[in-house]
DNA sequence: GAGCGCATGTAAAGGGTTACATGATTCT
DNA sequence: AGAATCATGTAACCCTTTACATGCGCTC
């Protein structure tokens, strides 16, 4: 359900077609929110179906640039008031976290490193996107400002996850015995 | 893909019935790996079906308890040692939050409230699991260990959030005017 | 005119949730 | 006896991903 909002709340800010919505998704929410080009073209089609966006204009290579409804606005506005929070997570790297004792002590500290590594450099990325905001270079918007809110976000859940791996690595954790793997 | 292994990484501790293994999941990774009975007993039976797993005794309730088989646990060493970590994320939380300039002031202020109070809430949780486990609880083998290692992740990630909804809520956010949605 | 990027889709398969269904056992 | 809980499953649906397909327009 959440793509569907996602849309709509991106189409306020101005018409753009699938392709637009496409990329600025992959940008700015790809990390916290993936979308794929056929469930976008999908969506699109039947919100259009349902009257919530329109065809603003029809482009050159058979591009079709959509606009958002009154009744789209409405949608949108009534899903970010009314609508309670999904709080789902779903990250694998914690899943796995629960089997690290499985796992070679050598294999998990490399493990370790490459996590903390890769959820270093998101967070520096979402770091970048702020500093370029906060130096102005988006305009300042109140779009703008609420992608700062949401990056900002990034920032902490990213450097979090990063010290966690950090963490981790310096944490004991002893090899199983023998007798620790299918017995209770 | 993931629930398979998280299946069998919690089957490499000891023997357990579909039911048992809901319950844990539930439990212990509900929120960073949700799963529902359905698709666990499916997922069982595909798991028996390829020789992974075996049924180790069958109990009153129709109850049968599955134990890993040696070709299980390879598999799942070989998915912690080998498959690249998926990094996906799915955090309707901050996706709202690129919508935000879309509400009212007052609205999203009580949003904000509510989210910090959920997460921090969530962090509480996880740490009251870290204390009862650092006070030696749950025993001190390596399978705790490990969980003790998630829930950290668990209390950062709800932290950093928790912290997160708090700052946003300072944050200046101007309402659109009028020119500000649909044009641009 | 060759190749790249724009632009939109379809089809199939996978993963997950919700609702429904059922029966056995234990507890009060 | 009735209620709660244990225990397993099916069916339908929804959401998402991946692979395939196609054609236009711009640039070199």
């Amino acid at each position: 359900m959440s793509l569907r909002f996602g849309l709509l709340g991106l189409l306020a800010e101005g018409p753009a077609s699938g392709y637009d919505l496409a990329r600025r998704f992959q940008e700015m929410l790809g990390s916290v929110w993936p979308a794929q080009h056929p469930k976008i073209y999908a969506e699109l089609n039947r919100l259009a179906g349902e009257g919530l966006i329109e065809v603003e204009s029809e482009g050159p290579r058979r591009r079709k640039a959509y606009r958002i409804t009154p009744a789209g606005l409405v949608s949108v506005r009534g899903w970010l008031a009314d609508t309670e929070v999904d709080h789902t997570l779903r990250i694998q790297s914690v899943l796995r976290a629960a089997f690290f004792w499985l796992m070679d002590p050598a294999d998990l500290r490399r493990h370790l490193e490459r996590e903390a590594e890769f959820f270093a450099r998101a967070a520096a990325d979402y770091r970048g996107y702020a500093v370029a905001k906060d130096r102005g270079d988006f305009g300042s918007g109140p779009q703008t400002q609420s992608l700062r809110i949401a990056a900002e976000a990034g920032i902490r859940l990213y450097q979090a996850l990063a010290d966690w791996a950090e963490w981790a690595k310096d944490q004991p954790l002893a090899t199983p015995g023998p007798g620790d793997v299918k017995e209770t």
